[in-house]
RNA sequence: GGCCUCGUGGCGGAAUGGUUACGCAGAGGACUGCAAAUCCUUCUAUCCCGGUUCGAUUCCGGGCGAGGCCUCCA
């Protein structure tokens, strides 16, 4: 009872695992973060949240202080480029770019503040760990992981036979696919770039192969070892990223560093469909975070921040998730249901033990939630507290004015004491149509009747 | 074609070699002037076919079905 180990599923071995940090003083944490060209949709969310959930977790388990969680945020890449173009044509390139991904990156901070979620504690850029990268590049060159052709500088896959160890693929499988391009300048078709030489119009730093731009996965490897260490706890990300991403990280850390490992627990959580079809431009249900939160193309309205955060947790973070109105609905309903029996009471910094252990168990939040329902008062408070949900009670009670609602209701008291149920109605009504649900009660000790009321 | 997940009630979803959680929805009741909220009670499920076993939803095999990756998509 509230010992229980911490288990946490690891990819690389598909098996649960107790969790040992490298360092118990220095837990470390590092998510594949967002790639900022355009809005984020809510899948870009659904790791967010999870990462948030378990950065949550450890920091009860080893100590706030104890745990060092990076999320990265992608600034260099060809569909920044291409979105930098088209919005601002009349602008320098650089300028241009430098618009656009921080137009999105702020709007990414804001989504994903209001869905509860705790700032990482290092979010690095590309932009500014380009030495970093130049400087893993040279050593995988020297090492001879890596060669120069056509313009490029590429990995040679069949330079490590730890490639295939996290997607449990084998390089003779993928040249059986043939889905890959075969390109005439790479020594293997699976060889990925590392470098690769910018054109005039395109962003371009200089190094010792031209001046050019450096690979996605590169970036990943530099800003971890930057940030972590040469190896560290838990690597996380979506499951779409194990391959060829994360495979292609591991490859580049551990040929630089002559490491076993880059991180010993991989981490990936499910895909998410919408209203039980796969999300696609396409298909015209693309969902950005700042739509639901602001907009009212889903469900026609908007919905607090809380309510994807619980809707998204409702649901085991290794499954597959359905996204639908119903889906929020349920969690909304919950929520309320949360701060009705949480009451006023003040979080004493005490989440349940239950629920941590449940949470422990490699983030078995069904389990949460199933012993959520018995807890009321200040445990559930302080527990809804530490899983993020603080602030959804507040939230709603704001923009209210209370003494006009007091009169209103004194009023209707006093319509309900002459027995003009008409009159007392109207006020019911009236309140409820501006939001306000009244629900009266007894005084347990006179039987008189008390009114309260809450914000719909 | 290769690799990886997964099939539990109306819905979301646990757990288990032997009475199958919990929540939502539904039904009934209490309370109420009527509501709302709350509380109590309650109905409904382990994809199909074999095998192992005293006993399988759980373990094994096969089938059917769903999803994902193999393209710089979370």
């Amino acid at each position: 009872m509230g010992d229980r180990r911490l288990q946490l599923h690891n990819t690389l071995t598909r098996e649960k695992e107790d969790f040992a940090p490298i360092d118990p003083t220095n837990v470390r944490m590092y998510v594949c973060g967002p790639t900022v060209y355009d809005f984020a949709h809510i899948g870009n969310a659904r790791p967010v949240i999870v990462f948030d959930l378990l950065f949550r977790l450890l920091r009860h388990h080893f100590g706030a202080e104890n745990v060092t969680y990076v999320r990265n945020i992608t600034d260099v890449d060809d569909k920044i480029n291409a979105r930098a173009a088209r919005d601002h044509p009349d602008k320098p390139l650089n300028d241009a770019i430098a618009l656009v991904t921080a137009k999105t990156a702020d709007q990414f901070h804001a989504d994903v503040g209001q869905l509860g979620c705790l700032e990482p504690d290092f979010e690095p850029r590309a932009t500014d760990n380009i030495p970093q990268m130049i400087e893993m590049i040279g050593v995988l060159l020297e090492k001879g992981h890596a060669y120069e052709a056509g313009g490029e500088v590429l990995f040679d896959v069949t330079s490590t036979p730890k490639y295939g160890e996290l997607s449990h693929r084998k390089l003779e499988d993928q040249q059986a696919g043939a889905r890959i391009a075969v390109e005439d300048h790479k020594r293997n078709p699976g060889d990925f770039v590392l470098w690769k030489q910018s054109a005039e119009d395109e962003p371009g730093w200089p190094s010792p192969w031209g001046v050019g731009r450096p690979g996605w996965h590169i970036e990943c490897s530099a800003m971890s070892e930057r940030y972590l260490g040469k190896v560290f706890d838990i690597h996380g990300g979506g499951l779409d990223l194990i391959f060829p991403h994360h495979e292609n990280e591991i490859a580049q850390s551990c040929c630089a560093n002559g490491t076993e490992r880059m991180a010993n627990i991989w981490m990936h959580n499910g895909f998410l469909q919408v209203e039980g079809q796969k999300m696609s431009k396409s298909l015209g249900n693309f969902v950005t975070i700042h739509e639901l939160l602001a907009g009212d193309t889903f469900g026609a309205r908007s919905w607090p921040g809380e309510v994807l955060r619980l809707a998204m947790l409702m649901t085991h973070y290794r499954e597959p998730i359905d996204f639908s109105k119903r889906k929020l609905e349920e969690a909304e309903r919950l929520l309320e249901k949360f701060a009705r029996r949480a009451g006023d009471a003040a979080d004493d910094g005490l989440p349940d033990a239950e629920v941590i252990d449940a949470l422990s168990d490699d983030l078995n939040f069904p389990g949460v939630l199933a012993r959520l329902s018995a807890l009321d008062g200040a445990a559930l408070a302080s527990t809804l507290r530490m899983l993020g949900f603080s602030a959804y009670r507040q939230a709603k009670t704001t923009d209210v004015d209370e003494a006009v609602i007091a009169e209103r209701i004194a009023t209707r008291l006093a319509f309900i004491r002459d027995k003009d149920w008409a009159s007392a109605d109207a006020i019911r009504d009236e309140l409820a149509s501006s939001g306000i649900q009244l629900k009266d009660g007894k005084d347990p000790e006179t039987g008189d009747r008390v009114t309260t009321w809450e914000v719909l």
